[in-house]
DNA sequence: ACCTGGTTTGACCATTTGGTCAAACCGATC
DNA sequence: GATCGGTTTGACCAAATGGTCAAACCAGGT
């Protein structure tokens, strides 16, 4: 079935107001002001605020998804998988705080559960491909999960948390804001060079 | 005014629940409940929600803000200071997420300018701290805000968002935890390589 | 025993909020 | 223009929630 265009405003609106106030914060009334509608109309399309959330869950999902595919192929070196992971990931988070996501997971760990079971059961992909660069003597001989969380971190952080470390740089948010392009590219030298020999 | 056994127990129910569910999701009912009292009384002692909140918040700060002033001194040589600053500030986050202020945060921005007004006029003391040891040609030559940026992000995410990383790391919560100090080690290590010459 | 001050609480209130429903609306088909 | 399916909405509801208050409680002093 389509997407009528009533329902696409709608999503719009959802994904603007979960995002700004998070589940527990969100009003549905709130929604249905943005989208330019009745609260009872938004009702007729999505059931229940759950559903709605649910709805924008899975989308995000699906855009970060994809990024952890990375380390599948073997296109590329090393060196430029590491960037584009970096600068991609930091992409999504720029226009989508992950501050979504972590809220949710406290409030329902087993959302994350569901969804991933699949991929839960796999081996960590880019500790694989890690572990097999560091059989063939590519990179530096260390643990590849302290890499991830390193990885990880530097890329959600500091959008994450934009407001307190924007003020500790005593930098104006829109100063801050293109900063990011830099710290983006500095970040992944960064990484790279925790891993090379 | 000296704190009153009940009061005491007030601030350590509301620590918990407020940790827990954030200001938006947190309920006096349940506070009063954990603390053993009744919401009548928990109203007695702290007028309001956000009094109570606040109170819990200025707490946490105040545990946070003197580590900042690890780089003001000139004991020890720069890698001890990384090394004890990652160390300490992942033992605060350990047991009080910092979720709970990136959320606050996003809610009400001024109460962190408030709060951190004084502070704010002074450059930051990492970045002024690199600044004096890249002249003195002790470390690498490159922007302090990066490191900073880095190292506060390798600090705070894994225990920020551990439930997600415990699940990429496909580890169990526990041993996830214990974990979190072999990282500690680890991320101060990186660090540290990061600003070496 | 009686008072007095701080403490505790059940009952209550106003407001907010997710959700429902019957009635109105509207374009298309006959 | 009557009918019909999908759409839209104002009015309404039940539950939850922060907060209030008068009455009860309970030590310590007289």
């Amino acid at each position: 079935m389509t997407i009528t265009e009533a329902e696409s405003r709608i999503l719009e609106a959802a994904r603007k107001v979960f995002m700004e106030d998070g589940y527990v914060g969100a009003r549905m009334q709130r929604i249905a002001d943005v989208a330019g509608i009745s609260k009872a109309s938004l009702h007729y399309y999505f059931r229940s605020k759950e559903k709605l959330f649910d709805r924008i869950f899975d989308e995000y999902m699906d855009r970060i998804v994809p990024l952890l595919n990375t380390w599948e192929d073997d296109s590329d070196d090393w060196e430029t998988k590491v960037r584009r992971f970096v600068v991609d990931l930091m992409e999504v988070f720029k226009d989508t705080s992950i501050l979504f996501l972590v809220q949710e997971l406290r409030r329902d760990p087993k959302k994350l559960d569901e969804r991933l079971a699949a991929k839960r059961k796999k081996p960590n992909r880019f500790i694989h491909y890690y572990e097999r660069l560091r059989a063939s003597k590519l990179v530096r001989d260390q643990d590849p999960r302290i890499l991830a969380l390193a990885m990880h971190s530097m890329c959600a952080y500091p959008l994450l948390n934009a407001p307190m470390m924007c003020g500790a740089l005593r930098m104006a948010p829109a100063e801050y804001d293109t900063f990011m392009t830099t710290y983006a590219r500095e970040a992944a030298d960064l990484l790279v060079r925790m891993m090379k020999k």
